[in-house]
DNA sequence: TCGGTCACG
DNA sequence: ACGTACGTGACCGAC
């Protein structure tokens, strides 16, 4: 294998990184997009070709020989852009930082020494890539010479790569005649002029008869069109100088050694302070821990006793900001505390510090600390009665607030993403990446976790608090979000009543149904075999059977209940499979999986997850109870067996269409708002505007159909999607949405702003400013594409949704506590609300619940809640 | 661990 | 032409 060497146009790429990637700016206000841009093509073109040796090529500040000829000569230079200007320093000082090599010349442009030093190197039997965004360069192709031209957009890279063939490819010219392209046709961006009246079509006509100017004029009388034939006689010394000014010099008299060149460790401690300056701090990802660290390593003092764990909190106090970690698995196992980087410490639960001592002293720092940072302020408040809104922190629900789109948000993330440290991950310390069971686990590497975590938690504080105030979310964060998680955490202590003898006989009354269904289905199928099992069901439903319905998934044949709907008719047994599919999912999902969680208060305390959904929503897991059966009424009657405590009853509160609601509001459509000022069925309403009906004649059929026209516009509208949904055609249901648009002007306006602004900005808002970034639109797959324009419809919508109702439950709860109730906000289920209510709180606590639902947020159109009291929760909704 | 399926909003 | 509705979580079988 050859060696090989990277060549980079400098200014040619930091032009188009400038271009291409978004304004950025670091902390002092300096502009660093077209440095970032540049590092980011720096880094993927290395990774894709490891060369051996590397070396950026800048062109001097001084008059250069070729282009500077025609500047004089025009009098014509655009000047650089200051904001650009001010990068070309920057970008060397980084570069150099990084032991990147720079090459200039004195009186020569970068593209001479790239053509020199490619001429060389590829004589010296080497591979050479050539990186620029000038297509000039290609008059340097050969077959060891490759040629890529690299184009941001939207922050995302893409490389067009050319060796000689190629170019011959794409220009039909071999890669000298380059250069007799540009003396024609010319080259505005380069001040080329070439000659008037020939483009590039002409030019390549040309060239493809006569190979070269000098031969075209020869024979300039046989050129055909004569516009071009004319063009050439007379301007010809203007070729022959456009000629001279493309043309790339690939003997220069340079001084270059090439061990100069060779790669060396980019992650050099000068690097990372300059990254870190600059606030690179995705690229400081690319540190690992030994490079990046010439600091030391985070070393975690482990505290045994009382009276050194005094001192310390007292320290914590007088410091003010203080980070804390929880190390809880079952139980607490000891408190990771920090408030520096030399201020690091564990305090393990041990003879000398009992548990409930630890509490004590958790409540002390919670109660006398200026500010307390963790991880995960819900899980805290298991610890301790002491925090307080106004000065706990949580770094994960600030992360999540500034992307949601992770799927975690762990300490040595947010540790390296907003403070720039490498901590040592679980990975690091316990060698996986789940948390084994701590008992295994020594002391030491249980404190460098511990110790890290708090660290974490402590250094990101301050940069999350002003990420968030940077992206106007600060007050989404404390008004909203850390009251929510105060609670979230009331909720899950309170926790749903079961009956678990009434939720044992609805498993055995389904047990029974699903022997039944099983045996006919074995009969049918002519053989047993594991209905659960799609690959299976498939074989005897699509093979053994014959029965027609091709396949869908990637895995074969699809089995999903719409498909076999439709198979119905013609065959009897997908009856029994589809009601099978439901008995079992009953019975394993719910009558099964719910039994698994009852506690000893005959309880269930199902888990808030607060930085779980992209759009803002909470979820709920182990056991989700947001998915508790409602739409089928066998599956309903579960909520039978969720029942309040002695004494009380339920009360159940859900917004009536809070999401179209929600719609009108934004997007201030006269049309939906006068329809719900006038309390009309909106449904209804649709019906009759996009069939095409009086309001009085709307058939059953029109409203369904209208209805879920309705959710297709929340959802973001699309007629395939559509027409899937209600069964029609395509066009049909074009129709409906175009008849829907008509009729609801301001909504197109609405959705077509949220596309245009998410394509600009790469993310859209809610009305209380939660984001929702989306990657997705800079996608050059049209699915993803589509699926981004979809969710810049969607996300205002719900997550404005999801806003209010989180401002809802935060009003209800603290009501419920501060006016001293009994009653207790239990569930969140996305537009609904179920309270625990004593008999005699009833009445007015429903009064509370309805005022302070409706009241949470103002709209343009009145928030109505439908409300109702029950024995359980089938009875309560 | 992943994909298919299905429960909810 | 592309092949889809938006947002979740649990269970199952197959790998």
């Amino acid at each position: 294998m050859s060696e090989k060497i990277v060549l980079i146009d400098g200014h040619s790429i930091l032009n188009r990184a400038f271009y291409g990637v978004p304004n950025l700016s670091n902390s002092e206000g300096i502009h660093t997009n077209a440095v970032y841009g540049f590092l980011n093509i720096l880094f993927k073109i290395l990774e894709e070709e490891h060369p051996q040796y590397l070396t950026v090529a800048f062109d001097l500040n001084v008059p250069t020989f070729r282009h500077n000829r025609y500047a004089e000569y025009k009098g014509t230079r655009k000047p650089m852009p200051g904001e650009l200007a001010e990068q070309v320093p920057l970008m060397k000082e980084v570069l150099k930082a990084m032991g990147v090599t720079i090459v200039t010349k004195e009186g020569y442009e970068a593209d001479d020494i790239l053509g020199t030093l490619a001429a060389k190197c590829e004589t010296g039997g080497m591979e050479v890539t050539i990186v620029s965004g000038d297509r000039d360069l290609l008059q340097l192709a050969t077959d060891h010479t490759m040629i890529r031209i690299p184009k941001t957009r939207f922050g995302q890279t893409t490389i067009e790569d050319y060796h000689a063939g190629d170019v011959v490819a794409k220009y039909q010219l071999l890669p000298y005649q380059i250069i007799e392209l540009k003396a024609l046709m010319g080259d505005a961006s380069d001040n080329i002029p070439g000659i008037p009246g020939v483009g590039e079509k002409t030019a390549t006509k040309i060239l493809l008869e006569y190979q070269n100017i000098e031969n075209a004029h020869e024979h300039v009388e046989d050129i055909r069109p004569n516009k071009a034939k004319n063009s050439l006689k007379e301007h010809y010394d203007m070729a022959k100088l456009s000629k001279e000014l493309a043309t790339i010099c690939t003997d220069c008299p340079i001084d270059f050694d090439i061990e100069s060149a060779r790669m060396t460790n980019f992650y050099t401690p000068e690097a990372y302070e300059i990254f870190r300056r600059l606030d690179f701090k995705n690229l400081l990802t690319r540190f690992d821990e030994e490079t990046a660290v010439s600091e030391k390593p985070l070393e975690t003092e482990i505290i045994r006793n009382k009276d050194k764990l005094g001192k310390i909190i007292q320290s914590a106090c007088d410091h003010g900001t203080v980070g804390i970690s929880l190390i809880i698995q079952e139980k607490l196992w000891g408190i990771g505390i920090s408030f520096g980087r030399e201020e690091v410490y564990y305090a393990p639960v041990g003879d000398l510090l009992e548990e409930e001592y630890l509490k004590e002293k958790l409540d002390l720092l919670f109660s006398k600390c200026d500010i307390v940072s963790v991880l995960d302020l819900k899980e805290a408040l298991k610890f301790t009665r002491a925090a307080k809104q106004k000065n706990v922190f949580d770094a994960q629900i600030a992360a999540y607030l500034i992307n949601p789109l992770k799927a975690k948000y762990t300490y040595d993330d947010i540790a390296k993403e907003f403070a720039g440290e490498m901590l040592a991950t679980v990975e690091d310390l316990f060698g996986k990446s789940k948390l084994p069971k701590l008992g295994t686990v020594s002391m030491d590497i249980l404190a460098a976790y511990a110790g890290n975590m708090a660290y974490s938690v402590y250094c990101s504080r301050d940069p999350l608090e002003k990420m968030l105030k940077d992206l106007n979310m600060y007050e989404l964060y404390t008004r909203i979000e850390i009251p929510l998680a105060f609670t979230l955490y009331d909720m899950e202590q309170a926790g749903m009543r079961v009956d678990a003898q009434s939720l044992k006989e609805y498993g055995d009354k389904l047990k029974l149904r699903i022997d039944e269904l099983e045996q006919s289905i074995y009969q049918q199928a002519g053989e047993k075999f594991n209905i659960n099992s799609p690959k299976q069901l498939g074989v005897v439903l699509f093979e053994k059977l014959q029965l027609p319905g091709g396949r869908k998934t990637k895995t074969g044949y699809s089995t999903a209940a719409d498909i076999l709907e439709k198979m119905a008719p013609s065959a009897p047994i997908v009856n029994d499979i589809l009601e099978y599919r439901q008995m079992t999912k009953l019975k394993s999902t719910y009558a099964d999986g719910l039994a698994g969680y009852i506690g000893a208060d005959d309880r269930i305390h199902s888990t808030f997850n607060q930085t779980i959904t992209a759009t803002g929503r909470i979820s709920s897991t182990e056991p989700n109870l947001q998915n508790i059966p409602i739409r089928m009424e066998l599956g309903k009657m579960i909520r039978k067996v969720f029942i309040p405590k002695d004494g009380c009853l339920f009360i159940d509160a859900d917004y009536s269409q809070i999401e179209l609601r929600v719609l009108a509001s934004l997007s201030a459509d006269e049309n939906l708002i006068e329809a719900y000022r006038e309390e009309k069925d909106i449904h209804r309403m649709t019906a009759s505007k996009v069939f095409h009906v009086p309001f009085g004649e709307v058939t059953p059929l029109q409203r369904r159909n209208a209805k879920a026209v309705n959710f297709g516009i929340v959802y973001g509208i699309s007629s395939f999607g559509l027409s899937q949904d209600l069964n029609i055609s395509r066009k049909e249901a074009s129709q409906y949405i175009e008849d829907y648009f008509k009729n609801y002007p301001k909504i197109k306006e609405f959705l077509d702003e949220k596309v245009k602004t998410a394509k600009e900005d790469g993310y859209v808002t809610t009305k209380f400013g939660r984001r929702r970034p989306i990657p997705e639109l800079k996608s050059s797959n049209f699915m993803q594409r589509s699926f981004g324009e979809r969710v810049a419809m969607n996300a205002p919508i719900q997550g404005t949704a999801a806003d209010i109702i989180k401002i809802a439950m935060i009003r209800v709860n603290e009501r419920l506590k501060n006016e001293g109730y009994k009653s207790k906000l239990l569930l969140q289920v996305h537009d609904e609300l179920l309270i625990e209510a004593p008999e005699t709180e009833v009445k007015d606590v429903s009064a509370l619940l309805k005022e302070e639902m409706t009241g949470a947020a103002d709209l343009a159109v009145a928030l109505e809640v439908d409300m109702h009291t029950g024995k359980d929760w089938y009875d309560a909704h």
